[in-house]
DNA sequence: ATATTTTTGCAAATGCATTTGCAATTGCAA
DNA sequence: TTGCAATTGCAAATGCATTTGCAAAAATAT
């Protein structure tokens, strides 16, 4: 039967506290803290041990590497060109599905959002929140 | 100089008869009816010389090989499940990028639809087009 | 505590898409 | 039509993400 690993829960962890979508090397960097020697093979091994769970999901972006979230509902992803950083997007127009012509039979969309995270836009002020005065 | 060659014509007329985007091995079967042992490394030294050029983009979907198609407009993909093919959008909803939270600048989006293509749709009347009697 | 089975760490192996080396072929300017 | 640079075909090499083999280490039932 599966057992509680102290790699696992890191791991686990790692993904319950970012709360977006990351990349193998991500989770390995953060969950080092608590587990210094843990590799990759052992990311990877408990990725596909949680997503047979599905306690995790695998997000595949256009020519990126998969990364991997704790699983939930539908939603989208914004993709900081910056610091190429993901997030969720938690809202969903339902008219996206009625952009395919007569005769395609729609029944599952993606959309990804592409641009600057608030931690990346422009500086033109230094303080992100607090815009209009 | 780049010269004119019988692959490279029978690659770009491929892609411009498919009027879709198209893997590799795609264009590799369809272009070898006219030229018989044309071989994937001159596909993809054609495909990135077209590509400089402007006169072919890379589609890269979600967790798919890349694709190539013949330059154009903003558009958005729908994926067959069914027969794998993928469809060029011509609509574009702008409301989509508003879907990202207060503090991300949007410069761009993807949409990706999934689902069956016409050819594909389930078979309950023979004539796809003509439902609603 | 002990035995047993799962899991880990590490290095090596996979699997694939894409690229490259090189000799032979081909396009084209002169 | 000749000469040379660009291109091709083929096989081998890359580059990466992901997986695996295996011995050592760690988790749990008894």
């Amino acid at each position: 039967m599966v057992r509680y690993t102290k790699q696992r829960a890191a791991i686990a962890e790692a993904l319950r506290l970012a709360a977006r979508p990351l990349l193998p090397a991500e989770i390995l960097s953060d969950a080092q803290q608590s587990v210094p020697n843990l590799n990759l093979a052992t990311i990877y091994r408990n990725l596909n041990l949680l997503i047979q769970e599905q306690r995790v999901a695998a997000v595949h972006l256009p020519g990126q590497t998969t990364r991997f979230e704790i699983a939930g509902h539908h939603h989208h992803h914004f993709h900081c060109r910056e610091c190429d950083k993901v997030f969720d997007i938690h809202a969903c127009s339902s008219a996206i599905s009625q952009l395919a012509p007569k005769g395609f039979a729609v029944d599952d969309h993606e959309v990804i959002l592409y641009g600057r995270c608030p931690s990346c836009r422009p500086a033109r002020q230094t303080r992100p929140a607090q815009s209009r005065r």
